[in-house]
DNA sequence: TGAGGTGTGTAGTATTTACTATACACCACT
DNA sequence: AGTGGTGTATAGTAAATACTACACACCTCA
């Protein structure tokens, strides 16, 4: 079947050393991915090993660029919500709330049918 | 035409003075409110004249109980969500992400429309 | 006039967040 | 043998979060 998902930091350490194992890995070690996205290896370390808490949003979307990854799906292990998703909400919090609660348990393709709906229709 | 949007403790202010002006309205002074939802009058004095910033989602959701007021409404004042609506897109962070960025920018009679046409569609 | 109610000013605090800085041990190669 | 690379251990910290505790001034009404 499927894969049981991974905590924050060890997907980010397979991201990584997935990275690492091509032909420029040498830019995807921990200490040079750690400076581009502007921390300290420690601390990097720490998170891949899931020591530390993730970060903040603004080095966590940092990351997903780095890493190649959705900053949304890396942000959602984090616990957390993009800041312009939550705006968006905040914006129309009854509106928005009642949205999400009545579809949260509709099965993916029934949202991602809505979505190609809304897109593509004359909405 | 409408009236500006209130801060998180202006909000409450009003909404606590206007049930004060009722008939038991001693059951709303700041003192017994404070109590009722578990704080120290003070710190809720500074919260409603926002000299302090609004109190953790467990509080914001009692006061809005006390207060009569939609949960979800206050936390977006304090620039929160519902840890509720979190947990939902986390657990499936590409999905909603995509949803809530669709339907962002829609008037709010779209949305509604949505929520309606799923609610009692066969989806 | 004093007992109990109203709101507020000031000070302090435990915990969490989001990190830095330094030092260390290991390995590869030259 | 030493230079430069890998990851990691340990310690520390500034700022934010989420409050408490206590004291004060005012009003009122019995």
């Amino acid at each position: 079947m499927s894969s049981k998902s991974p905590t924050f930091g060890a997907f980010l350490r397979e991201r990584r050393e997935r990275l690492a194992a091509r032909a420029d890995g040498h830019r995807f070690s921990l200490r040079q991915v750690a400076e581009r996205v502007g921390f300290q290896p420690a601390y990097l370390s720490k998170i891949e090993r899931d020591l530390e808490a993730p970060p903040s949003e603004e080095k966590i979307i940092r990351l997903a660029g780095e890493l190649e990854a959705d900053p949304d799906v890396l942000l959602a292990m984090a616990g957390k919500v993009s800041s312009d998703l939550r705006e968006a909400i905040c914006r129309r919090p009854g509106l928005f709330s009642d949205l999400i609660r009545t579809v949260r348990d509709l099965p993916d393709e029934a949202v991602l049918r809505i979505v190609r709906e809304v897109r593509d229709g004359d909405w």
